[in-house]
DNA sequence: TCTGGGGTCCTAGGACCC
DNA sequence: TCTGGGGTCCTAGGACCC
């Protein structure tokens, strides 16, 4: 028996929050994103939308567009406070077989509440508005067997559109959008299946062509799958832990001077630092990425024997990794991330290696385990870690 | 004045072990 | 009488998504 499947996802969410703070924003073209030289646009209200501004253009070709354009730096507080009311709401009156997508959108098995109901299309219409009304925000559903499917169906109408995907109607629906609207399918990818005459999700759904499938490796099946209704439509309640907590910042004018970039290198040390430990958790793996000012991206990550979340461990194993791979070119961005990441509280069980039949005295252990960790590290001066 | 910042997942080669 | 075949971990790069 199918399951039937919702995507929910939030209209412009950051513009609508920064409206539901501040009314008088509304009607008015806004965007929410970058205000220095270098900023783009994160979400643009659909009234700014109708200058032709869009997410991921660059602020200053917005404002060009749109001379009384309102611009708000995001505010990540609000969005997740907003984040939390909608989640929570679907929770309690839906089902609490809710997946978080990501911020603004998320899957729920609605299996049992829309089969037990009699009219499950005003049910959703009924849902939607109710969103509008109680929380204020807009939303798009997205109806579906699999959660492929009901999230391809979220996005085939905005703002407040509602789409049904039946699986005995795909051949009329779904199969007819071109192949970059496919979820998955990014701009390296299109390009390419459209030289192999894949056109449309349809091509694909259909294809066997060997080229086709030695392009997309292992996720040909997965995508052959999506696109013929065989996804999965498994609707996975979780707390999210996450995998890795990186920052990274993007120099307001390209430089290869040292001081700048160590300093930047020291917060942004900081702030993974910080971030890790406010989620309790340490990283063995500390990996950084220099972007060069040709967009050149270089990543290199080392894994020490121990975990760790303290800043001025990552923030000198991060120098060293850059002052061992730094081409000595202008650099536009860097950015320090945290990897294999554990809980905090894991630590405390290395201790237990006393229990073991450790060979070694406990002095030796103990020395050993200090050395293994940089918790108190020789003082850095700049010159230490200059090349030359 | 081109192109942010947060992530996840996949691939592929090499080291290392058995 | 040239050098098997796995499995796992580490590292680097890239695609993709919001």
């Amino acid at each position: 028996m199918s399951k039937i499947i919702l995507h929910v996802d939030l209209n412009a969410f950051f513009a609508a929050c920064e409206v539901l703070r501040n009314p008088t924003l509304r009607g008015k073209p806004l965007i929410v994103g970058g205000i220095g030289r270098r900023g783009i646009v994160s979400t643009a209200s659909y009234e700014a939308r109708k200058y032709g501004i869009h997410s991921a253009m660059p602020t200053y070709q917005a404002i060009r567009l749109c001379p009384n354009l309102i611009i708000k730096e995001p505010d990540f507080k609000l969005y997740h406070h907003y984040s939390s009311l909608f989640f929570n709401y679907l929770k309690d009156h839906v089902s609490p077989i809710l997946e978080v997508a990501s911020i603004d959108e998320c899957y729920i098995d609605a299996t049992e509440v829309l089969r037990r109901n009699r009219d499950p299309v005003t049910y959703i219409k009924n849902l939607q508005q109710t969103l509008l009304k109680e929380i204020g925000l807009a939303c798009s559903i997205g109806v579906g067997p699999t959660k492929f499917l009901a999230k391809m169906a979220s996005n085939y109408r905005k703002p407040l559109g509602i789409t049904i995907y039946r699986r005995r109607e795909l051949a009329k629906t779904l199969w007819l959008l071109p192949i970059n609207e496919m979820y998955g399918i990014g701009k390296a990818t299109a390009p390419r299946l459209l030289k192999l005459n894949i056109n449309t999700i349809g091509d694909l759904a259909k294809t066997e062509d060997p080229a086709v499938k030695q392009l997309l490796g292992k996720s040909y099946y997965t995508f052959k799958d999506w696109a013929n209704g065989r996804g999965s439509d498994e609707v996975i309640v979780e707390e999210e832990d996450p995998k890795s907590i990186g920052n990274s910042s993007t120099f307001m004018f390209d430089t290869d001077n040292y001081e700048e970039i160590s300093a930047l290198f020291k917060e942004l040390s900081n702030q993974v630092s910080e971030r890790a430990k406010r989620e309790g958790k340490v990283g063995s793996t500390i990996q950084i990425v220099m972007r060069y000012y040709t967009f050149e991206n270089v990543n290199r990550s080392i894994t020490l024997n121990k975990p760790t979340n303290n800043a001025l461990t990552i923030f000198y194993e991060a120098m060293k990794l850059f002052d061992r791979n730094y081409k000595d070119e202008p650099l536009r961005l860097l950015g320090v991330t945290l990897q294999n990441l554990s809980d905090e509280g894991s630590l405390v069980e290395q201790l237990s290696l006393f229990d073991d039949f450790s060979e070694k005295s406990k002095t030796e252990v103990i020395r050993d385990l200090l050395n293994e960790e940089y918790d108190s590290p020789p003082f850095i001066r700049l010159s230490d870690l200059r090349k030359d």
